[in-house]
DNA sequence: ATAGGTTCCGTAGTATAGTACGGAGTCAAG
DNA sequence: CTTGACTCCGTACTATACTACGGAACCTAT
């Protein structure tokens, strides 16, 4: 699976070819020569990309990326630790603000049950018990 | 806690009073009357900007939040339910998403210790075992 | 009653993360 | 060797959710 053009690239990692290039501009991914014709990708900018895109659906923002990309290269682990365990911590904070919000939602979709006669108060289904 | 000024309201609410007229622009909170003077906001007000931060917590946009706020004075249960249920699966994804995310962190940080020798791969940290 | 903090209001700017466009160049199948 | 799809590049536009600004009006504590 050598040898990728930006459209292969893009659809294998799940984006736009515009995104892929937004991500070059930004250096989050880098540009091959086009040695006369079109740029050429493999798999570790596949690979590279992919991680770009788990690390979004992690919290992090294309900044604190572009530094994880970084500290990849040049081996900063104590940093790295920093960034992964501040991370956890946040994470760990929104998981269970979601778990929070979903019980909300549970009340907002169970009160709100057809038939019900009562009324429907979704701000109420809000509220802290 | 009756008779806040914007300031308070906002303060209470922990927004900015910036944001609280920003909200009152998107029809998400009420703007009373400035009977000769200056605004003043109630419980009910307070309630209802703790509504649109809980609900932006649970991932609903402003826009998914004005309807919101309509399907409760209108009393849609079938179109509120709807929306719930559907939130509950995206959340439920999201949660998910997330744990994994925080594996992939957990490993980043442990093998990216201090005082280990070998590399401290943060892409493959982050690669599917 | 006056000084300093708020509020009011419209308009404008910011950050994040893309998404779109258009014309020229390149590629690949028939 | 043509034709249709894809790539290249710069620039511009979009959506979401705020955040800032500035001058006039208002409110409150001393």
């Amino acid at each position: 699976m050598n040898a990728m053009t930006i459209g292969k690239l893009a659809t294998a990692g799940g984006v736009g070819v515009e995104t892929v290039r937004f991500y070059q501009r930004r250096g989050l991914l880098a540009e091959p020569d086009r040695n006369g014709g079109v740029r050429r990708y493999d798999q570790t900018d596949l690979t590279r990309l992919r991680f770009i895109r788990t690390a979004q659906g992690a919290g992090f923002t294309l900044s604190e990326i572009a530094e994880l990309l970084d500290l990849d290269v040049t081996n900063e682990r104590a940093r790295a630790r920093k960034l992964a365990n501040n991370r956890i911590e946040e994470i760990d904070a929104k998981i269970d603000a979601l778990k929070k919000a979903r019980q909300s939602l549970r009340r907002l979709a169970d009160e709100c049950a057809e038939g019900s006669d009562g009324r429907c108060p979704i701000i109420r289904a809000f509220e802290p018990d």
